[in-house]
DNA sequence: CGGTAACTGAAAACCTTTTTCAATACCAGT
DNA sequence: ACTGGTATTGAAAAAGGTTTTCAGTTACCG
């Protein structure tokens, strides 16, 4: 609910609105536990708001990138999907099995873009990183 | 030529064909300083063998991704781009506005990793990591 | 409430990537 | 060199995924 009413606010300022088909592709994003693609997310939000169109999908999910919300990942097998962000700067460690994510933040890449910096005279400002994995839980599925 | 006698011996090792529009391929990449993406990668490739067709592109690329020579690239802008790979584990560290890739490997991730895993109890077996910024010569341009 | 700007969804357009299949090129063995 | 067999090729078509268009609708502010 905090999330609702921040995500309110902060589309008001934008003279932009908070509509029903909005609501429920950031719910489905939010609530998931696991990355989802545009497809799934559809799917999904369709059942809270039957109306709903996939083009307003990629809006939605575009302008809650832009606000910050949400965060796209890239991953080998069918980039592109997409999880809700809890830190402002948040990386993700993503269970190659079930999606599910984790979010860190402490990254502490310093040192090597210091190094890169004085080796290759670059401005660095972006950096994109994403760990994957499998989760303790999937772990123990393939055991037996 | 070191690169291509290597090739030509990883090939034949796979029962597979040094072909000429795999030559022009493989060629247009190891020689850009920058990435590429496929339909980049087909232009100029075409101007070495014209009757190249977009598919073998797709095809080769996925092969040399395969056999470790190139590696793919995940940007935000038109993912997927293309670079050469010298070394085993390369990150990119891609000027934003000419394209320019600088390969390092000591990522040095292991003390983040260790962490993660003991915070999370999930095996870690890839990461991926890249940089964006830009170029000295890029730069220096944009001061005029 | 009512006016207005923002938003929506269906359809079409677009772009990228993959599949299909008959023709071709490479390479090993002679 | 020549040749047979298999991997590879390229055009066309199919398949995906994403974006654009536009007329109708909805949320929000006064």
């Amino acid at each position: 609910m905090t999330d609702s009413t921040l995500i309110h606010t902060n589309l008001r300022q934008n003279h932009r609105k908070l509509t029903r088909p909005r609501q429920a592709v950031l719910d489905v994003v939010m609530r998931a536990q696991r990355h989802l693609t545009p497809a799934e997310i559809y799917q999904k939000a369709k059942k809270r708001h039957p109306r709903l169109g996939l083009t307003t999908v990629y809006r939605t999910l575009d302008l809650l990138v832009e606000m910050g919300f949400i965060q796209r990942l890239h991953l080998d097998e069918g980039c592109h999907s997409y999880v809700a962000t809890q830190q402002a700067h948040g990386h993700h460690l993503v269970c190659a099995d079930c999606g599910r994510a984790e979010e860190f933040a402490d990254c502490d890449l310093e040192p090597l873009m210091k190094s890169l910096r004085a080796k290759t005279g670059y401005d660095i400002d972006v950096h994109m990183l994403e760990l994957v994995g499998h989760c303790p839980s999937c772990r123990h599925k393939q055991k037996r």
